[in-house]
DNA sequence: CACACTACCAAGCAAGCGCTTGGTTTACAA
DNA sequence: TTGTAAACCAAGCGCTTGCTTGGTAGTGTG
């Protein structure tokens, strides 16, 4: 089995099964969007990528920016189920961290990840109800990060404070989507080893 | 006087006067990109915004992607010339970091400044030519910012490799354009301040 | 005064956009 | 076998887009 959180999460019928036609849509999507932005990519080479015509895009999704918001909710929904695995699983909080980084970075870089980087990207091209309601479900996966943060500063492993230093991480690994080449040199657990570097030393 | 250096740029004929009339469409279409994106903002918004119909915009540019490429040419070309004299002023590589990492946060949030965060994430707007032009600029740009972190990795200071330092750093600044409000608690001295703790403690 | 030049306007073109419509095919259950 | 719903096609509508064109007002120069 590819992913098995991904699985569960289709069970539970939180997210669509991507291997259902509405699902590959999403990937094709979640890949043109993350490779030429939102607003390059027009709805026929999106049904050119999936290979149908424009206008059965239209069957699954109601418009345009409802498949954007579909990338990014379900999105979402699987890294805080990934997230929430990888914590349970290691209850060092140094650890817990350098896991929440792994996440994110494989969130950006592999797979249907993609997408990570056009939540990250593509905000404003939402309307604001539908920006209101992706922002609730961020706030669900950011406080995963607070709780592991807080954990570490009371421990005294980190001096930063708490909001700015999340914020910051975001940036330097979000960012990453930009520069970074899986098919290079420096491989992610090596990233993800500096990274952490920057919240403990 | 304004700014010293942009006077001084204007002088050698290096980039264009803010005060003319293709430097107030400039610095109206970095803050329309800035805020809306490139793709979204149109040619009749940036004319309205400056006050003159949509096709006299093609009298000063030849076409929209050459407004944008104007933007970020001068940009960092402003950007260049802030950082030499900020380093100039200062010799202890400590604090020159900290200098390039106020000038990036400056560059992000303050003034004409706003180009800076167009830099970095209208990138995919641009042609293969264009991309490779801006690109060049960008070398000279960033090996300012390496020449500073080598020191600091000489003297012990810092434990990071210098290119992965500089691109996680990259990311945490021009990712707090998506956070940061210049009219909030946090000032730039301070978040400058924590943003250097992340490479040295 | 004539000339040239810059900065702009008013109108609109060609192309591309998101999306709609009416109809056809396919899958499967009753 | 018939009914129903999902998945899709073919065609194109209405609108917006970046950009062009032909002309004009204002300013400075010889």
């Amino acid at each position: 089995m590819a992913d098995a959180v991904i699985n569960e999460l289709v069970n539970l019928g939180k997210i669509t099964d991507p291997q259902s036609a509405k699902g590959r849509l999403m990937y094709e999507a979640a890949h043109l969007f993350k490779s030429k932005g939102y607003e390059r990519t027009t709805v026929r080479e999106l049904a050119k990528a999936v290979g149908i015509q424009s206008g059965s895009l239209f069957h699954h999704f109601k418009s345009k920016e409802d498949i954007l918001l579909g990338v990014m909710e379900e999105t979402i929904i699987v890294n805080i189920g990934r997230m929430n695995k990888a914590l349970i699983q290691q209850p060092d909080p140094k650890h817990q961290l350098l896991s929440l980084i792994r996440c994110e970075l494989d969130s950006v870089h592999l797979d249907t990840g993609e997408a990570m980087s056009v939540l990250v990207s593509e905000w404003r091209s939402l309307n604001e109800a539908n920006q209101k309601f992706i922002l609730k479900l961020r706030d669900d996966y950011e406080s995963l990060w607070f709780s592991v943060i807080r954990q570490g500063i009371k421990d005294g492993a980190i001096q930063h404070d708490e909001f700015i230093l999340r914020r910051l991480l975001a940036g330097a690994i979000s960012w990453s989507s930009t520069w970074y080449r899986p098919d290079g040199d420096l491989s992610l657990d090596e990233l993800a080893k500096q990274t952490l570097m920057l919240a403990i030393h």
